[in-house]
DNA sequence: CTGAAAATCCCCCAAATGAGTAATTGTACA
DNA sequence: TGTACAATTACTCATTTGGGGGATTTTCAG
């Protein structure tokens, strides 16, 4: 502690720590508890051990590495951040890789940050995120906002099969999209043949989660 | 400008503004050009003699406001987001009203910030637009990432049927996964046809998406 | 103990689906 | 000019699906 004039209690941020590298999760815990608002009460070197603890330990705040070997912290936040309502997940990851912020922000997280990210700005964050925002990096947000609109992915899909998947989506049939769309049944038929073949999937289901996941539609 | 020593062209920013209000308009113009890497090259009062004039400008980015008399900025955006492939929309707001946030987000707005924002920030999110990313507060990204997962209010589905939805979403088929269940075929049926009926759906393709938009797998 | 809800199972049947194969047209590109 | 591919249409055929019933156990709160 390098301040003589501690907190109020209640206002004070408690924080636990999952993150499997020693040297970075004592880091961590050494820059939280640099602030007076902010106490790292636990740290986790892997998900398994961590379940229980935290569930104890019920911080404010869980900065969570997505990487931990084994059982992965999007795992972990899966199987916890539906009980733990009061408290606020911040994943820490080292890239900012599309496929792990969506799957965490599906699954509960709040914020995600860079493990580069500035001590000043990881207490920011933590800060932030009980003030009731989701702090990240502009360009995770970016991907998320992108997330919103239509085509952006490396989907090779033709202009037409991009049409026929939207109403795919939408649960439309042979027949209702042959109609909106102005084809016969057959080539609609055609159409998500080809989808199928090019997305590797066989069914309505499949082609549907692999299109809202990757921002297809 | 405050500056003798001028950036190189092709690293300029062109903004475009429109503004109702003369003060902040004007105030907003004088901000941009005090940045030497920014050039506010046009500004408009209003989305009716904004729309032509924007698109001759060609500006990299249009700080928009929403609140716009008349034709509000959102309509604006809708109509012009998708010829202006090269332009990216900061929305301007007085409120984060969560309201407009996912309409304008959904229309192509790439950043939003209110209007109190400090004349550096106001540079920065340019820059960061620019740079790829997606300037808006913490409070407003919030907003978005909580949208990922909505109250999955009404959907009390019963565990076994939460399996099943599971299932259902991994693209399973009745007897796919009644030898995941243990159980016989008929029974994923039942859980099936209940599921449906309660989420108000009738195919795989819509349980499915509504089961991630909503968060519920 | 009792009743409601959940979970399990079964049957029938029409419609929809997925997979295979094939043909025609038009356009872009080398 | 010929190849490549998108878009269109068509045809089979085995399976799956969704909707309609109804029945039996298990579970659990009151």
């Amino acid at each position: 502690m390098n301040n003589n004039q501690p907190a109020r209690l209640e206002d004070i941020i408690t924080v636990s720590i999952v993150e499997d590298d020693p040297i970075i999760r004592e880091h961590l815990a050494l820059v939280l508890n640099s602030s007076d608002r902010i106490r790292c009460i636990s740290t986790y070197s892997d998900a398994e051990t961590a379940k229980d603890g935290l569930l104890a330990d019920e911080p404010d705040v869980i900065l969570l590495d997505i990487g931990l070997p084994g059982v992965s912290g999007i795992e972990l936040l899966k199987s916890i951040a539906v009980v733990m309502k009061n408290t606020d997940f911040i994943m820490l990851t080292v890239s900012e890789d599309s496929e792990n912020v969506f799957e965490s922000i599906c699954q509960g997280a709040t914020g995600y940050i860079v493990k580069e990210t500035s001590p000043e700005m990881i207490l920011r964050a933590i800060k932030e995120v009980k003030n009731g925002g989701s702090p990240m990096s502009s360009n995770i947000a970016r991907m998320i906002v992108s997330s919103f609109r239509q085509p952006s992915k490396d989907a090779i899909l033709t202009e037409r099969e991009q049409e026929v998947l939207q109403h795919l989506c939408e649960g439309g049939s042979y027949s209702t999209i042959s109609e909106k769309l102005y084809v016969s049944g057959n080539t609609v038929r055609a159409h998500i043949k080809s989808i199928y073949k090019k997305l590797q999937v066989h069914t309505r289901a499949e082609v549907v989660k692999k299109a809202i996941r990757d921002g297809l539609v």
